[in-house]
DNA sequence: CTTACACTCTATAGTAACTATAGAGTCAAG
DNA sequence: CTTGACTCTATAGTTACTATAGAGTGTAAG
């Protein structure tokens, strides 16, 4: 039943201090006790809580995501058709960033291939593919 | 030898005008020749550069960078070495983040696999997962 | 001539999720 | 009573734009 004080509680949960209040005002967090010096005090549940979020955010889960989450999971009775949903718009959102990236790869390793060695610039053929259009040759 | 008004050159570039004007102050473009009114007018040589910079752009090269490559593009006689060296550090860098949102997908789809049908949310097991430590059953 | 409209101009604020700083207060130890 | 480590609030900066307000320009129709 120990109260933390921000910089603990930073160094459990891995978040910064700067983090912890960024997450308070912003609602994710709710307004902890204070000491008398006006000290933040966190207990076991709001360490808990911020673990939650850091977890999410490890999932690259967005704030209105986490937030979302955060009150579904606090719903009593509710279903989790909801959470469900999310994860696997967000398991849709990754695997379309990955064929992105994929994409950019392909292309990336393309442009490299156009110059190998060391010339001067106007004859590097990376410079030269960038400024013609798609099309041309 | 036709000049062009911004919006004109949105269109042909498939740049946003506001994204013009702001590339103009950021120095990736110079400062336009001016109509009598005051409306940017651009030749052809300009609007060589900015498409230039929607390639670099649209294989995901930074400003900093696009604005290396320009600069490295009009310097007269300078090797290509620093060209192929920022591809390739770009090339890594896309294929780091190709292997973290692998690892995130798998990640994702664990935790999809707690939860298949509709309970209440106090047995999601998508929500004990995210409550959990990592290290706990 | 004037009015409508489509365009342009500058300056400013907003986006996401933090990070960094300034300037002031708290608290325990020496 | 001073030093040092911590905390507080408020504010600005990050990236690459996007959006808005309020004003001016240019052309075509009535």
């Amino acid at each position: 039943m120990t109260l933390l004080k921000i910089g603990e509680l930073a160094k459990r949960s891995g978040c910064s201090v700067q983090t912890i209040r960024y997450y308070e005002r912003e609602g994710l967090l709710s307004s902890p006790a204070r000491s008398d010096g006006n000290f933040r005090l966190y207990d076991h549940q709001a360490e808990e809580r911020l673990i939650f979020i850091k977890r999410c955010r490890s999932l690259e889960l967005s704030l209105p995501e986490v937030r979302h989450l955060l009150t579904l999971s606090q719903a009593p009775g509710s279903t989790c058709g909801e959470v469900n949903e999310m994860v696997d718009q967000h398991i849709q959102q990754v695997e379309e960033r990955i064929r992105e990236l994929q994409s950019l790869h392909r292309q990336l390793h393309d442009l490299r291939n156009n110059c190998s060695e060391n010339r001067i610039v106007e004859d590097c053929g990376i410079i030269r593919s960038l400024v013609q259009q798609k099309g041309s040759k």
